[in-house]
DNA sequence: GCGAGATATCTCGATGTCAAGACAGATAGA
DNA sequence: TCTATCTGTCTTGACATCGAGATATCTCGC
């Protein structure tokens, strides 16, 4: 709770400064009274987040996929063979609802990217599985997002890479454990 | 491009595995071709991301506030006195398209927290300001918002939020400068 | 074997966003 | 001054998502 805003400030930029440096130093002007440094991290991960959706969007646009189409994609790649998942599982992957996975899988079927089959061993479920179409387009697709993410990572060294994901981590481990409500 | 992934994540997890490390941990086993490393930093920041909108949309609620309006409100109040921007300007604080923005403004002003005027130097323009009622309702939500974020990092010690910001804002600088586009 | 409650998926209506374009007004060069 | 271009805002239509609820099936205790 300390209040010495201008030390944080005049210490931390030997660097550029962002957006969020601006945004912070907004508030310090606005409202002296309140302590704004936890926007140093939170803002800048929702701002670094909007940005990579972008990113990401720019690359899957070259190989003919939504960001959607994508998420749901990856998840059924990583499942390994037979690439094969029940919507339930896919909707917990990708932290949508289910009306939404429903519709989701409806559009990849018709693309031909997915499929969807009955469950053989409960009446109730389906059994979503990649089609080759689907496999090839994906791991294109999957590669070329490495290539962009590796770029938008060049300007830290390994060392400081594993710092901040470590450090990400910490802050993740929180929700991982309590968000496994259905939807 | 080097390799040794079992290195890292063998001296890396001497705490915790949050989804992260289980989501490498399966494209390894799929495609050991690839090296994933750029995971580790951009998909927990995405996932942070999209937590932390939960997080927020619970903090805002209390106060009758969605995200979208809480985004237009705070960009009014850091601009300071008279709290008065133009739609134009508040999309590009926002990142949000100019339809988006209209219809945002529309919305915040059905509900009485800004006011839309003409700008007069400039007909084609107009001027969007915060009423009494916005600006008490967006102060105390903002309070609110820092309390909640404050406990987020409870996690990382202070020196650590530091190191974090600046590892983030290093990722952060090349989007700003490039993305000063219209919409 | 029955019934209560849990689970899996889908349906439907509402909503917030985007992209493209319409339009009025500003601006700068000929 | 005229004209071409740019700028700022709004309109429209498409669309992905959510939330709530409907339906069918499974599970478990009795």
């Amino acid at each position: 709770m300390t209040l010495h805003h201008a030390d944080h400030d005049s210490s931390r930029s030997a660097g550029a400064k962002d957006e969020v440096d601006l945004l912070v130093a907004a508030w310090n002007q606005e409202r002296p009274d309140l302590d704004v440094e936890p926007l140093q991290v939170l803002s800048r991960v929702s701002r670094l987040a909007r940005h990579l959706d972008r990113a990401r969007r720019a690359a899957f646009a070259e190989h003919d996929l939504e960001t959607w189409e994508f998420d749901v994609l990856t998840a059924l790649r990583r499942a390994g063979e037979p690439y094969q998942m029940s919507p339930g599982a896919l909707l917990r992957a990708t932290l949508v609802t289910s009306g939404t996975m429903t519709n989701r899988i409806d559009r990849l079927a018709a693309a031909g990217l997915v499929r969807r089959r009955p469950d053989p061993e409960d009446r109730r479920g389906v059994l979503v599985s990649l089609t080759d179409a689907g496999r090839t387009r994906v791991d294109n697709a999957f590669a070329d997002l490495l290539r962009r993410e590796r770029e938008l990572l060049a300007s830290l060294q390994e060392r400081e890479q594993q710092a901040l994901s470590d450090l990400l981590r910490t802050l993740l481990v929180p929700f991982d454990a309590t968000d496994t409500g259905a939807h």
